[in-house]
DNA sequence: TAACTAATGCGACTGTGTTGCAATAATGCA
DNA sequence: TGCATTATTGCAACACAGTCGCATTAGTTA
């Protein structure tokens, strides 16, 4: 898609996704950067990863972006269908293995199956 | 929980469910009620009712709550795993029979599924 | 009918995400 | 290296979902 220049911020973005197995929002993401970045620029930086296949997305509670990066996406489109898990305790969120099928019904064309698994992690469990 | 008394807008509320097969945004059910009734209260009544069991809630996209009539649920808890489907043309919301089975994972305690199919459904096909 | 208090409307607020615009900086090329 | 081009950035203002405190209104009960 658009033109990538590589920029500090984008560079900073990048190594915050790959020094955590977690799925960011935009607030997390932020909160992570070591310098200051504005909000604008950081939600203008994850819809071009995302167009560009570089990371997903996905809706948690509450009401919450989430992104992650891709395992064997690119430009030309996304491809995963794996669930996602939320902790009730302490929110944090992850991409699963778990490949979701895409069920058929009656009355709808189905397309996309969007799977948030909610419950506690090992970490908040003990 | 909450006393209900039986206001006006309550029954308006209630009325716009029961009229409709589809899930309603709080935006779409103050746009379908007949007269106006303030947003917060709106909001309020959706919570108190969700709270007695009476309606169900869950997100779709984008980030706008849903919620709908709920068939076998009461004060002392909801019990349901059905997913819902949203037409991605019309951005129509369903509650779907689709009973959801709970995964079981390895590293986290799985409470809750929740399924969100989109797709298209049978009039913006043809 | 009157007292009690739940329900309501209003306005202000929070938080996520978006947008127009002027300033800045990455890039490619001379 | 120096410069022109233009993508990227920060900022401020905005849109919109949802919440909250508070004063007013209106069900309910006695
Ligand atoms: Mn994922
Ligand atoms: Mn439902
Ligand atoms: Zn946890
Ligand atoms: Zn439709």
């Amino acid at each position: 898609m658009g033109v990538h220049r590589k920029t500090r911020n984008l560079e900073l973005v990048l190594d915050a996704f790959r020094n955590t197995q977690e799925a960011l929002s935009a607030h997390l993401l932020i909160e992570r950067l070591p310098v200051d970045v504005n909000r604008s620029t950081v939600y203008r930086l994850l819809d071009r990863l995302e167009d560009d296949g570089v990371v997903h997305s996905f809706l948690a509670s509450e009401n919450i972006r989430f992104y992650a990066l891709c395992k064997e996406c690119n430009q030309s489109g996304h491809v995963h269908s794996h669930a996602h898990f939320q902790c009730t305790s302490c929110s944090q969120v992850v991409c699963l293995e778990q490949e979701v099928a895409v069920p058929t019904l009656n009355q709808y064309r189905v397309d996309e199956a969007q799977v948030l698994l909610k419950g506690q992690c090992a970490t908040c469990m003990r």
